[in-house]
DNA sequence: CTCATTGGATACGTATCGTTTCTTACGGAG
DNA sequence: CTCCGTAAGAAACGATACGTATCCAATGAG
């Protein structure tokens, strides 16, 4: 009877890079993305370095893959009755979704990646992934609908703004975002300029 | 005659403490915060490292220190005429502080004193200095001069806005944020909210 | 059944860590 | 001018993780 289970069978392929992926992501999780190693990954996922390597070539690149594997999609958001109460169920569901990614990750990944233009472009795009989720635009579409605003056609700038002060938030604190914060955003920020900017004559 | 100058005398106090905080800046800027190590800083700085590590105890708290060593101060801003050009100047003037620190540095930072709250403190300190150095107050005053907007009287919110949009442009493309980034975050997002805003009745 | 592929174990040399030990230069007190 | 406490600086430590090379065996395709 072995003491512990020696590795039933041989992984290869998709089950085998799932498990890695996980290990990455527990990793993470456990200790933090400066004090991760790859020795430590390969450990958890009872494989070998070199199986690590030969799939991703940095730290960087396997742990924005264990986060793309590991984050959830965006489901619809729920009609709450305005647009205020859209948007604070919006912006509380992007901070949720920053709960689920140690604060440290983001400004690390940044950080290592900087000398990458192609790694920095990849973790930019995971960063940046709100805007490709047209997760503002139903938000819009029932605030005109309501006749609350007068168009969804806002500038890029503007459709990133709730984002950009949302992430802004989160990495400068590095904790939650408070509800407060959230309210902030919108009811000093968002709002007054989606009230000011359609205004055409 | 000695190849190289073999440390002229044994340095002590004030002018030992520039020489490491030189040595440690001109490494960042040399080999990027990543790279940066305690043992090329004290060969440059012509020390070792205990003597280092008698000061500061970690990276960070180096790295930190060079950088408010490095960094010159604010100056006022002059009068350009309207509150669009001056905000334009003045953001100007924030994306040419950044050009002066390399783009892996703050988040490097943010990282790294991520689970120290109180080199957290210290890091998020620096880079909100902004709102210390009142640096947006005079343009608001001349801009309430001209009639402009109606009062100087924003919320801290408002005050960090432009700050925040900055930063996190910088952050985000790691590159010097452009002269159409500063208008679209002046033209689309702060002027309307300014106008916006102090409506009273 | 055979064989090319690739997982997995191991070990390598290197780099840097943060600390310890020891010597010696400096500079203030007397 | 001398003495001596303080701190600089050199060197070496064990530890850890790096990224790579080598080797063997399990696997699955044909």
């Amino acid at each position: 009877m072995p003491t512990e289970a020696p590795t039933a069978s041989r992984r290869r392929g998709e089950l085998l890079e799932r498990a890695i992926l996980d290990a990455a992501w527990a990793e993470v999780l456990e200790v933090g993305y400066p004090k991760l190693t790859m020795e430590a990954v390969a450990a958890r996922a009872q494989t070998s370095k070199p199986v690590i390597y030969r799939r991703w070539r940095t730290r960087a690149a396997l742990v924005l893959a264990a986060m793309q594997h590991s984050l959830p999609g965006w489901d619809d958001l729920p009609d709450t009755g305005s647009l205020r109460s859209d948007l604070i169920a919006l912006l509380q569901r992007v901070a949720h979704r920053f709960d689920l990614v140690p604060g440290d990750l983001i400004p690390g990944l940044i950080t290592e990646t900087f000398s990458d233009p192609e790694s920095a472009a990849a973790v930019r795009a995971q960063i940046t992934s709100f805007a490709r989720a047209r997760i503002l635009r139903p938000v819009l579409q029932r605030a005109v609908a309501r006749g609350e605003i007068t168009t969804t056609e806002i500038s890029p700038r503007l459709a990133r703004l709730p984002f950009d002060l949302m992430r802004n938030e989160s990495m400068i604190y590095g904790m939650p975002v408070s509800d407060a914060a959230i309210a902030e955003i919108i009811d000093e920020v968002v709002l007054p300029v989606l009230a000011a900017t359609p205004r055409e004559s």
